[in-house]
RNA sequence: CGGGGCGUAGCGUAGCCCGGUUCAUCGCGCCUGCUUUGGGAGCAGGAGGUCGCAGGUUCGAAUCCUGCCGCCCCGACCA
């Protein structure tokens, strides 16, 4: 493609509205624009991308028997009423105002209802169904670019088997191509197991890249490939344990200390000496939460502790319960059910608030505090903590990392959820009707592309691999007002496209030498051919390696062979460098 | 939906606090010509703005007030 006639409205400045590195080189590289907030416009290099990354889903996808559908966005809504989804997705899901239609959000309803229809014997089992289409959710608020948009491109396939342990192959049928497609598109990810909230059903993992831009945070060990979210997350941190000698229990005055940081510079203690109190309000009742030293309650855990939702206690209901403001509460004399994070385990020795303002207690022993639930005394433990970086892993010991990350594909076992709410059944062998047992497995395509620019870029611009790039090839010709120059360039445009290379061609008169340069390392092709006319001088062209920034000045014609000696060179480099 | 910020030419911005020969600054980009041509070039000339929209205050509003719209960030939310 020869840029002069192209559309690729690259920008020398960084646009104001963006901030996370693959929206800003997005926009800068003319990939995309924004029309309306979380709605993008791929232009015409952007677009290139997102085929090859669906063409690359479409191969592995057909690779494991899966089918490609291409489904209505359009839906009447009584289809998702069927499955009480309407109301799931609330203000998520798009209503049409003057017809009883929604914007699809996503498909099971629609494959299910295909399914239904047609799937009846067990003999039509199994089946792997799937499409690569624009989904829409009325994002409460759109952020980073494409990476959480109000219209995205996915590919979301479904699965239809008759047992649970066809459902398995299934799953694991998506699993290793998932791996297949992430692999092939250069992405350094890992996978999360995760319960499948909403959606029902069992098993599910998630397919995450690390990135500032994600929206989960994540503990990640290197080594074993232990991922999990931070609100379950475990790490093998050590408890405090007891020490051998108790010390006596003494109430120590501690005037306008709130902060377990204050109390221990205050009282010259380290911080694992302390335990910090929290008061939670579950099911209408006060909860004391004890946590080591300065460490915070994970509000998810505690919740799944209990089995159901708490918040924190006001103020005001602080004093009403302790007869103490935050900062002077704790276990001592405490009225009330008492759960400490398992890294209290036993512990004796601590300081912790004495339930009356500007007091705390010293040689505090939990095996001697009395924590009251009807028929139960002493403290409950329970893991409570949120898991921190460097803390040895659960499964291996090496330490974690905490970072957030982005969700690229979840894959998950849906189980009968929908053929069960929408009528699905087939005829066993007896004859017998059963709901179809389904899988649901998604991938966001902009969000590998995106991901994949935050993992591949630098100071210039993106730096693409053969597979995703644009074009394989930029050509550069520098000075095209010269003749031999632009006759080169001519030559050697046309022998690389008929060598199936695709090639993007700078062949602008007006753009100087330095325009084309960073033009080039912003589009980031992997491979740079230029055209100048000092080199051409000696007969030679100037090959250059986007990703490691290397030149090789190679001979442009032989007597002999015309360009097949270039050419020849290109190829060479190609696969040894640009494949690698 | 809460909190914060912003909206001036295609992009990035100055002016706003303290209204008035600055009804609009500067850089980039764009157009014309000449020069230049290996890392965003030089000279000369030029085009382009309802200062987000609506209303109000005022002799006078980009500037002050009200409402609305849009966008960004933090939070809540997130199959």
């Amino acid at each position: 493609m020869r840029f002069s006639k192209s559309f690729i409205p690259t920008l020398k400045e960084t646009p104001s509205d963006a901030v996370v590195t693959s929206h800003i080189l997005m926009l800068r590289s003319g990939m995309i624009r924004m029309l309306s907030a979380g709605i993008y416009s791929f232009l015409p290099i952007g677009y290139r991308v997102i085929r090859k990354v669906s063409e690359i889903i479409r191969e592995e996808m057909n690779a494991i028997g899966g089918q490609e559908f291409h489904l209505p966005a359009l839906n009447p809504k009584e289809i998702w009423e069927e499955t009480g989804r309407v109301e799931a997705f609330g203000d998520i899901l798009f209503h049409i105002k003057n017809r009883d239609y929604v914007l699809a959000p996503t498909h099971e309803e629609i494959m299910t209802f295909h399914a239904r229809n047609v799937l009846k014997s067990y003999k039509d089992f199994p089946q792997i169904w799937y499409q690569i289409q624009t989904k829409f959710r009325n994002e409460p608020r759109p952020r980073s670019g494409v990476i959480r948009g109000r219209q995205f491109l996915m590919k979301d396939a479904y699965s239809f088997d008759i047992s649970l342990e066809g459902l398995d192959k299934s799953y694991q049928l998506h699993d290793q191509a998932y791996r297949k497609i992430f692999d092939r598109c250069g992405l350094k990810y890992f996978v999360v197991g995760a319960s499948s909230g909403a959606m029902g059903g069992s098993g599910s993992e998630e397919f995450m890249v690390q990135s500032d831009a994600g929206e989960d945070t994540v503990a990640h060990c290197e080594k074993c490939g232990y991922a999990a979210n931070l609100e379950v997350a475990e790490s093998k941190v050590e408890a405090k344990g007891r020490e051998e000698r108790s010390e006596k229990l003494e109430e120590i005055h501690t005037p306008n200390i709130r902060s377990i940081d204050e109390l221990c510079e205050f009282l010259k203690i380290k911080e694992t000496q302390c335990a910090k109190s929290r008061v939670y309000i579950h099911n209408g009742k006060p909860v004391l939460i004890l946590m080591l030293g300065n460490e915070e309650v994970n509000e998810s855990k505690l919740e799944k502790y209990l089995g159901s939702a708490v918040r924190p206690a006001h103020p005001e209901e602080l004093v009403e319960l302790t007869g103490a403001e935050a900062g002077s509460i704790g276990p001592v004399g405490y009225k009330g059910r008492i759960i400490a994070d398992l890294r209290l385990k036993d512990a004796n020795n601590l300081y912790s608030g004495a339930n009356k303002t500007d007091y705390h207690y010293g040689g505090i022993d939990l095996r001697e505090v009395q924590s009251l639930p009807a028929g139960k005394a002493g403290i409950e433990y329970g893991d409570l903590r949120q898991v921190q970086s460097g803390e040895p892993c659960p499964r291996c010991g090496s330490p974690l990392k905490v970072f957030t990350a982005i969700e690229l594909g979840h894959i998950f076992k849906l189980g009968t959820k929908y053929s069960e709410s929408m009528g699905a059944m087939f005829l066993d062998e007896k004859g017998e009707g059963h709901p179809i047992i389904m899988g649901s497995y998604g991938i966001g395509a902009e969000r590998v592309m995106a991901c994949f620019i935050e993992q591949h870029h630098d100071e210039k611009g993106i730096i693409w691999d053969a597979t995703l790039a644009p074009f394989h090839i930029h050509l550069l010709g520098l000075n095209l007002k010269n003749e031999g120059v632009a006759k080169a360039c001519e030559e050697i445009y046309n022998n690389l496209i008929n060598n199936s290379y695709e090639v993007l061609f700078d062949d602008r008169l007006d753009a100087q030498a330095g325009v084309k340069f960073n033009d080039a390392d912003l589009l980031g092709m992997p491979l740079q051919i230029i055209v100048g006319d000092k080199k051409l001088k000696t007969n030679q062209v100037e090959v250059k390696i986007r990703k490691t920034g290397e030149r090789f000045d190679v001979e442009l014609a032989s007597p002999a062979g015309g360009l097949n000696k270039l050419i020849g060179k290109i190829k060479e480099i190609w696969s040894e460098t640009v494949l690698k």
